[in-house]
DNA sequence: GTCTATACTCTGATAGAC
DNA sequence: GTCTATCAGAGTATAGAC
């Protein structure tokens, strides 16, 4: 039952990576995936390469024979996570139904949070240390798709397709409502049991909620 | 224009502590009000003594003249802030206007967001780390309470005087909607700008948002 | 490729002069 | 009450045997 994996970041401008034998990409995984669940519950300061180490089942020299250095470990982590994390809104087809486009992009935000939590709360830790290292990435990346799907969200309130709201303050709540399954799971697992079941009690009420919200 | 301030917290149930001269209380407060800057931030092990010695501009024995160690300065904070946290829910009045107390409790939410956004943040990093110290406060004190308040509001759906809404995940999207202004303001501010403009957008959006869903 | 041993820095905390 | 000096332990990273 091993968690999903985000795909291997693949940036087309950067330099070629030396050719990896099996166990090498093996042992990188298994660091990666020991890392991300350490990182995404102290945050990089709070997270040792001993915790990592012992989650990964290996000596810490080991770890700094596959990555350079911590700091490397958690830089490949965000590369990855950011990647796909701008997915679901890209998605957000300017053809397709209005209140349709909106409920789907926010149902694939869900997704990510149950499939994702650790990833989620990398990044929410990232921000709460005031984003010092994905600044480049909201700017120039984050900024202008919301800027773009904000107007095209907009341009539907204008045609009366969906109801007269601000495109942002929707967006930014379709972020909260979804990824605070992720961040706050401990919260709401001790307030209503750590089952599955709080998570399933949230799509029904986010599609109420939404489906009311949007209603022209 | 110093940012306003928890009340200290004053439980009934501990040892009176020694009486302080008003430097003492002025250092004492100085401390608390760097230390909530950094472990707000950068989370508890994140944190540093020199980092919170520097931004109260004393030396750092000087700190531990006023602290038993880091672990009370910090314990000294939550302490302060749970002892706030409970107060917008636990003014819900069976007796109001059902529609008008949600209302109400979201606002009080968001305005505790508004001028408390670092106690917000410390509060944020406590649950992504698993809530380790705060454990026993989530399931003594915070759980019985929603576990109370949310029956209320299920009376209330039944009554007929609200949406027939799952109330464990109303208060939980009251949760996530508000505080995510304090804990994401970093990346909200590389979006919108760092004006007030944002948060000044959030209040309508948020009582257009909640008078749809709850309308019955 | 993996380990033990270790260098070196940072961090929490204490001692003791003033 | 505040400071300089310093200790002990933890932390990142490297050297070098195997």
């Amino acid at each position: 039952m091993a968690p999903p994996r985000l795909p291997t970041a693949q940036k087309s401008g950067s330099a070629p990576k030396a050719p990896r034998s099996r166990i090498q990409k093996r042992n990188r995984q298994i660091i990666l995936d020991a890392a991300l669940e350490v990182f995404s519950t102290h945050g990089f300061r709070g997270a040792t390469l001993d915790q990592i180490a012992a989650e990964a089942g290996l000596s810490k020299p080991n770890l700094l024979y596959y990555f350079d250095s911590k700091d490397a470990i958690h830089r490949e982590l965000l590369t990855r996570l950011l990647d796909t994390w701008l997915d679901p809104l890209r998605m957000m087809n300017p053809e397709g139904d209005p209140q349709a486009e909106i409920m789907a992009y926010m149902r694939r935000k869900l997704e990510l949070s149950r499939d994702f939590p650790r990833e989620s709360r990398l990044f929410a830790n990232e921000i709460l240390q005031g984003a010092p290292r994905i600044e480049s990435f909201i700017r120039n990346e984050l900024r202008p798709l919301v800027d773009n799907k904000a107007q095209l969200m907009a341009s539907w309130a204008t045609a009366g397709k969906i109801a007269r709201i601000d495109p942002y303050h929707l967006i930014f709540s379709i972020w909260a409502l979804t990824q605070h399954y992720a961040d706050f799971a401990a919260q709401i697992g001790m307030i209503r049991g750590d089952d599955q079941d709080a998570l399933d009690g949230a799509e029904p009420f986010l599609n109420a909620l939404y489906t009311r919200l949007l209603a022209p």
